[in-house]
RNA sequence: GGGCGCUUAGCUCAGCUGGUGAGAGCAGCUGGCUUACAACCAGCAGGUCGGGGGUUCGAGUCCCUCAGCGCCCA
């Protein structure tokens, strides 16, 4: 034990000795039921690891840490998700480089970040710049997590883009094609025109945007104008019908009829649809192919053509389209052709104007658009084929068994369930799971080509499970050689890449090595614990859930716990446009490990938090604290004697309470709960009992005295309880005391029990309630009179019931000790202390 | 527009199934070198529990309503 114990350096010490004893390890040859398996969110890997996530590890680490030391095995791996758009974007912008798949691979090329380069890559080329980025910041994650005492079995860790990963992913996504729950579609599908990719619903976001209404005139057969207002102009080309609500009386009469569009004369029918808004603009639409998801409907439901100009790179096509018939609509488009739409808009307004066939300027508006989450222009919606896997949408039984599913998940806090429950009853399409991207997982599959070198979507060829993962794009499908590629008769490859979440959904399997290590996957699978963000209920949670009904049928884990938020002290959501990000490693040097826990294990669960460095101070203050009252006890520390004294017996008997809520809030992931509980009954053993009994601890004359062994017992036991009730939240300072005095990491020590510190019907906490408190009346007395807390009493008169005064009597020597007392005067009578000081000049 | 959560001392938050005069920490103020701790200790002060209504013997705690904040979904 140090003369002047410390914080520094504990964290760098114990993260060696945990690492080489490996006392965080998973020990494989325990059964499921000694098992607590966690299913760890796997951080996106970026440049610096977000303050949120570690705020969120050091929960469920404390969750994770009591069921360790509770006995169980805990399964706690690990993973980057370093796979999909974050990376690509990543490297795009710190190399300046951007993927070009007809380029040759060059072997060998070294790649500098140059932000300003644009430089074209081969994709392994880009792939190889994705993978080492992604190792470095790897690194650097697990630097922070280490830092931060995360109880984590390295060795198992995983990474998202891994071959392991890509063979569950592949493996997994066989398997739903087998079973027809995986299938091939070609439809409208919402389009990010920068990343060149479909995007799914759960990806999607609506954000505020200004646009402008424009007033067209379309031309009846009476000779009439028909005005629609429109956000779209653009798009007037692709018009292919025009809508009204079918009880409209204003309107009731053109159903049926036809109209010509302004500029281009195109004849559209007028047809009626529910979904068509009276109150919006003046009632009439224009459907094109395809403005927003309401024209997908209009264009399913009412079977009207296809009329597609916007192109994937989100211009419009440069050749004139094949359904205008009139040599005006064909000049008109000269000015638009090859135009982004958003200059399209401007462009076909002024043409409109100069025909006279626009009402009024463009009223500007402010209206919801929708974007892809981490795109920066509106989607738009083009036909491509994609790979959908059917997620109840179009199925209702199997939506109920989903929403059931849901019912029989723990959920932690219960109401996060019904986001989950919203989620599921909103959905209104199959999960889109292809990206058009470089780098990904690759769909393992590959497409004959017949003798006209047509491409048989229809009939996929698929590798056996045993060779995979596979790249389509690189090798050939069984019985067939590179040579056929793009050959008639021969073969194509698949050219996308599932989606991250196609890959996140499997991260028990991932994680437990499913197929590859049957023996692990038993003992681990289904899991303990989900933990992870409310964003990502309908992304993560939903399609983990569903995956693992596909594969198993089953639950994929019991519980699901949701941790909040994390804000700026401001209380904004922190969030890298804002540029309010708080790194997580400058907090943890400056406040240390413990402290940065402390802040975190003080929010509940599903519990916004502000960044609050003042609590974290606080954290910190507590572990000096712990560090030098276990100087003190364990400077006399007598275990194994008898507790014998009342005022001993009583405040085991309050600790066995402690430990008896701590237990159940834990077992309730209520970890807050289990903190508060023991640092308030912490602050109270110090500044109460261990100021009362810290005489007879020192045992002055008599040190052989049983009152000083009992003294000497209680702290030495008490102390042992509070730093494992402890442990789990502040893992390096308790560690780093129980080393002093103890054999083994306090991290694989038995989780506390009521029964070690064998309480009795006789002990009663209330001896010391009623002595702390007429000792806080001394101290009172004391300041008041602006003395010093050892000056001498002369005199102290106790008036109360008889039940008070028995308690006073029974450590009376304590409380004289503790309070500097000369004379202590008990009398029955209404509830009253009177102190009287001694004279300044007799101290 | 719908859903969920939140609104308690200057600040950050506890207050679990309604029941002794509403709690903690931080900040503030007043004191104290006391042999575990001055990165400390002791004490004081500070709140009509967002507004309004209701149920009840009794409501911060339940119900209704309004307002504000946050998130999610349309």
């Amino acid at each position: 034990m140090p003369d002047r114990p410390s914080l520094e350096g504990l964290e760098t010490k114990w993260d060696r000795v945990w690492a080489e004893q490996g006392t965080y390890r998973f020990d494989r040859s325990k059964s499921r039921s000694d098992i607590f398996s966690v299913d760890t969110p796997p951080p996106t890997v970026s440049g610096s690891l977000h303050l949120g996530t570690v705020f969120g590890y050091v929960q469920f680490d404390s969750v994770a840490r009591f069921w360790r030391m509770r006995g169980k095995e805990v399964f706690f791996p690990v993973g980057w998700d370093d796979n999909g758009l974050p990376t690509i974007r990543r490297v795009q912008n710190l190399f300046g480089v951007r993927c070009d798949p007809s380029l040759p691979y060059e072997a060998g090329l070294a790649i500098e970040p140059d932000p300003s380069a644009d430089r074209p890559l081969s994709r392994r080329n880009f792939v190889e710049v994705c993978d080492r980025l992604t190792a470095e910041d790897e690194k650097v994650f697990e630097q922070v997590f280490r830092h931060v005492g995360l109880s984590v079995a390295w060795e198992q860790t995983y990474t998202t883009i891994s071959r392991r990963s890509q063979r569950v992913s592949q493996r997994a996504f066989l398997r739903n094609l087998a079973r027809d729950e995986a299938y091939l579609s070609e439809a409208p599908t919402m389009w990010d025109v920068d990343m060149q990719t479909a995007v799914a619903q759960a990806e999607m976001e609506d954000r505020p945007t200004s646009g402008a209404y424009h007033k067209l005139r379309f031309h009846r057969r009476d000779g009439n104008d028909l005005e629609i207002d429109t956000t779209r102009p653009e798009l007037l080309a692709a018009c292919v019908a025009v809508v009204v609500h079918p009880d409209d009386e204003r309107w009731k009469t053109l159903v049926g009829s036809e109209v010509t569009t302004p500029l281009f004369e195109v004849a559209v029918p007028v047809v009626a649809h529910p979904l068509a808004d009276p109150n919006k603009g003046t009632g009439v639409a224009m459907i094109c192919t395809f403005g927003d998801s309401t024209d997908v409907v209009w264009w399913r439901e009412l079977g009207l053509p296809m009329r597609s100009i916007v192109q994937r790179d989100g211009r419009l096509q440069g050749e004139v389209p094949d359904w205008f018939e009139t040599d005006a609509a064909r000049s008109a488009w000269a000015s638009l052709a090859g135009k982004p739409t958003k200059a399209a808009r401007r462009a076909i307004a002024e043409l409109l104007a100069a025909s006279g066939e626009m009402a009024g300027d463009p009223r500007p508006i402010e209206h919801e658009v929708r974007y892809y989450e981490r795109g920066e222009r509106p989607l738009e919606i083009v036909t491509s084929r994609q790979w959908y896997i059917r997620n109840g949408s179009r199925d209702e039984d199997r939506r109920r068994a989903l929403l059931e599913a849901g019912t029989e998940l723990r959920w932690h806090p219960e109401f996060m369930r019904i986001r989950y429950e919203h989620w599921v009853g909103g959905l209104n399409g199959d999960w889109l799971v292809s990206r058009q991207q470089y780098f990904g997982i690759p769909f393992p599959v590959w497409y004959p080509l017949d003798a006209d070198g047509v491409v048989r979507h229809d009939r996929p060829i698929t590798p056996e499970e045993d060779s995979l993962p596979v790249d389509p794009q690189s090798e050939a499908p069984p019985g067939f050689d590179e040579s056929q590629r793009g050959q008639p008769g021969g073969f194509v490859g698949d050219p996308d890449v599932m989606d991250t979440w196609a890959t996140s959904s499997l991260t028990p399997m991932i994680a437990g090595n499913w197929e590859d290590d049957p023996d692990l996957f038993e003992r681990v699978f289904p899991m303990d614990l989900r933990p992870q963000g409310p964003e990502i209920i309908r992304t993560w949670l939903f399609s983990t859930l569903l995956r693992s009904q596909l594969e198993h049928g089953v639950l994929p884990w019991s519980n699901a716990s949701i941790n909040g938020w994390v804000l700026d002290p401001d209380r904004k959501k922190m969030s890298k446009s804002k540029g309010n990000v708080i790194t997580p490693e400058a907090l943890i040097t400056e406040h240390g490990a413990d402290g940065v826990r402390y802040w975190s294990c003080s929010a509940a669960l599903g519990t916004d938090t502000a960044a609050d460095p003042a609590q974290m101070r606080v954290g910190r203050r507590l572990a000096i604290k712990i560090l030098n009252a276990s100087k003190f006890v364990l400077g006399r520390a007598m275990p194994g004697g008898e507790v014998s004294e009342p005022i001993d017996r009583g405040m085991l008997a309050r600790l066995a309470t402690v430990v008896g809520e701590a237990t159940a809030s834990f077992e309730s992931y209520q970890y807050q709960q289990a903190l508060e509980r023991t640092e308030s009954f912490f602050w109270s053993f110090c500044d109460d009992y261990l100021e009362l009994v810290k005489s007879r601890a020192y045992g002055g004359e008599a040190p052989g005295a049983a009152s000083t062994a009992s003294a000497r017992s209680a702290l030495a036991l008490a102390l042992s309880v509070q730093l494992r009730l402890f442990a789990p939240f502040l893992p390096f300072v308790t560690e780093e005391v129980w080393s002093w005095w103890q054999d083994g990491s306090i991290h694989r020590a038995p989780w506390p029990d009521p029964v070690e510190l064998d309480v009795r019907a006789t002990d009663d906490p209330a001896v010391l309630d009623a002595v702390a408190g007429v000792l806080a009346a001394v101290r009172r007395t004391k300041t008041a009179e602006k003395r010093s807390l050892r000056a001498p009493v002369a005199r102290l008169v106790v008036s109360g019931p008889e039940e008070t005064l028995t308690a006073l009597r029974a450590a009376q020597g304590d409380l004289l000790e503790a309070g500097n007392v000369a004379e202590l005067v008990l009398v029955e009578g209404e509830p009253a202390v009177e102190v009287a000081l001694a004279a300044e000049d007799e101290a």
